[in-house]
DNA sequence: GCATATTTGTCCGTATGTATA
DNA sequence: CTATACATACGGACAAATATG
């Protein structure tokens, strides 16, 4: 999926993950865009190359490298003379990345009329986690499968590209979460509605799922919009 | 918007050429953008750093950072301890491009019902500026008012991901038009299919316009795979 | 407002590893 | 198989801009 390399798997359209990653500013970009949603380094804090550097044990032509892929996801910013700063973003933002979902995931389902089994069964694992991971109260977990499930309902597309941009996205949509640290219950309430967006899919009712999922998009994004402003105004 | 660094403008749609671009890697990534949609470097060919540094009169870190960008763009590819070379698309590309396409462009318009005004007069410039390309027998022109008007359209979904999304998926396809160097019967029989298109969108019928646009992609899709597989089987 | 310290932006040289003639 | 060419990655250098006192 991030292997934007080789030829070969070009044209399998098959994402190959288990060979070493070929360049070290892509190993790097890798580490750090995996801290970044896992909330390592705070939205908006700066990240010295200096330090980083040293942490990572690269030179600092080869973390620039990988600092310009991670500002091309929009994950980190970079201001001129400044440096990077982790990605902070603002209810505009949360707003246009609705847009982006309801772009990607709504077609997708409703056009599902004949999904491919491996995509539909994605779907139900990735539900099957969430409510697993609630069971546990792993709350980070939790998240994380919901996520899963949003990428699995773009990976019905079954378009390499598409899946790529969604997974951007979900990147960018968890830096939104650690503005605002609360996963609980912003994934919680969902997980219900996860379950009936699947069982909607697998019975062959691709255009009721999609109407499922969008009410969903809606409610979500008016949480996290209204809460996201609150914020903004103690701010 | 926290402005990342150059996307701002990309957002509108606009290239924002007069304010300084801040970094050097931005920069020469730009200009290395533009010659490849414009076909200066023809896919397949292997992009030489040492010659590249010395053309454009930056440093050998200062080039790679710009192929980083590239490559995660789709433009360039890069292979290990060989170089990078200019994308080579195959038939699959094209597929999965066009499902890319169908992805962004139909919902936007689809859902265009209250479109904003400025977003419509985007879409009918494009179209006039196709059909007077066309007028002045200016094939390339008249591709590149073809592929502004199919970025208007995704750019009335208002989103600034989607759009820039958008223009990768359609810098990319540039690169396919140029494994095939024939612009003039790809581009002009569509002309008329976008003045129609547009028609119907700004006389408040989006669904319709969109059920236009789905045929127009079916069609220049099967029309590019077939002519894209008789090219292959023939190398 | 000014002088200083820090950090980035960019370049160059070089050692190592890989692919290809 | 050897040799050559090239990409990979590192570290150091200096100028320019920014942050700090």
């Amino acid at each position: 999926m991030t292997a934007t390399d080789t030829r070969a798997d070009r044209s399998t359209g098959r994402t190959r993950l288990l060979p070493p990653m070929p360049t070290q500013a892509e190993r790097v970009a890798e580490l750090l865009r995996e801290s970044l949603i896992d909330g390592v380094y705070p939205p908006g804090r700066r990240l010295s190359e200096e330090r980083l550097c040293e942490e990572l044990g690269v030179s600092r032509n080869t973390l620039r490298e990988a600092f310009r892929l991670l500002v091309r996801e929009r994950l980190l910013v970079h201001q001129m003379h400044r440096g990077v700063f982790v990605g902070l973003p603002t209810s505009d933002d949360v707003r246009d990345l609705f847009k982006a979902r309801r772009t990607l995931e709504l077609p997708a389902l409703r056009d599902a009329t004949a999904p491919a089994e491996e995509a539909v069964r994605l779907v139900g694992a990735a539900v099957d986690e969430g409510e697993a991971a609630r069971e546990r109260e792993d709350w980070w977990r939790m998240g994380t499968a919901n996520m899963r499930f949003h990428q699995a309902v773009a990976g019905l597309s079954e378009s390499a590209r598409v899946n790529e941009f969604m997974s951007q996205v979900l990147a960018e949509t968890r830096l939104v979460f650690h503005v605002m640290d609360a996963p609980r219950e912003f994934h919680a309430p969902y997980l219900d509605w996860n379950r009936r967006i699947h069982t909607l899919l697998a019975s062959g009712d691709p255009r009721g799922a999609a109407e499922e999922l969008a009410t969903y998009l809606d409610t979500s994004e008016d949480q996290l919009v209204t809460a996201f402003t609150a914020m903004e105004e103690r701010a």
